[in-house]
DNA sequence: CACCAGGCAAGTA
DNA sequence: TACTTGCATGGT
């Protein structure tokens, strides 16, 4: 059984990102940055309360008054300076228009992302699959977690190694990456923790000796 | 009380 | 290059 369908069949489709808008994902982005996204929603909620989710409004306010409002997603004052750069990035190159940005071509649109100081590889990817909708993998603690203690990867697999294995194998289809990375996140909050398997998980019967030699992660009726 | 959460950059050797 | 450390709130 492919890891995909194994997942997908037992939560159901996710519909990610969480967000409404294309800013929203950037900021959400940003800020659930090692943190859990249940504080990452308070602080969103405040930045909507304030009418803060808006390019225009966030290029003049403080890093200090910003660092106040999202307070609640932890880190507040280095997240609050990642969140300007950001801004200044639009604005600066694109004159303060995200459409501009998100309509660069997928390696230039990383590439600049990867430049503004507090956007690493999983922001910037994120951004780019969740805002952009281009079919690039986005990998985080999870799923190293989840790939190593199935034996697909080594402990010490790179970001890279990781979005390579995935897109490797899989067809370039960004409604699939989206979709799959969201239940990924979703079985490492509810399962995977601790032990390597644990009861009830979708992924019990999933490993490498299926896999190693069959590298289909998807059903082929997908791709 | 300890531990963890959808990372990243900066410092050290 | 290869480690290590700081950043911080809120839930379990």
């Amino acid at each position: 059984m492919e890891m995909f369908d194994l997942l997908l069949s037992h939560f159901g489709p996710q519909n990610w990102w969480p967000a409404r808008t294309e800013l929203e994902v950037m900021i959400g982005a940003i800020l659930t940055q090692n943190t859990n996204w249940t504080n990452v929603e308070k602080a969103i909620s405040n930045l909507k309360n304030k009418d803060l989710v808006s390019l225009d409004r966030l290029v003049s306010l403080s890093i200090g008054d910003l660092a106040k409002v999202i307070r609640p997603a932890g880190y507040y004052n280095i997240k609050a300076k990642r969140l300007k750069n950001l801004v200044d990035f639009i604005f600066d190159r694109y004159d303060g228009n995200l459409e501009s940005l998100l309509q660069e071509e997928t390696d230039l649109l990383r590439k600049g992302l990867l430049s503004v100081k507090g956007v690493g590889p999983e922001t910037a990817d994120s951004i780019i699959l969740y805002a952009a909708k281009r079919p690039l993998f986005v990998v985080d603690t999870y799923t190293h977690r989840i790939l190593s203690r199935h034996a697909m990867v080594g402990e010490d697999a790179t970001y890279y190694d990781l979005q390579g294995l995935f897109m490797d194998h899989l067809p370039e289809d960004a409604p699939l990456f989206n979709e799959f990375h969201a239940l990924i996140v979703l079985t490492g909050k509810n399962f995977c923790r601790k032990k390597p398997l644990c009861e009830d998980c979708p992924l019990n019967q999933w490993g490498p000796q299926d896999n190693m030699n069959d590298m289909r992660w998807v059903k082929e009726s997908r791709s």
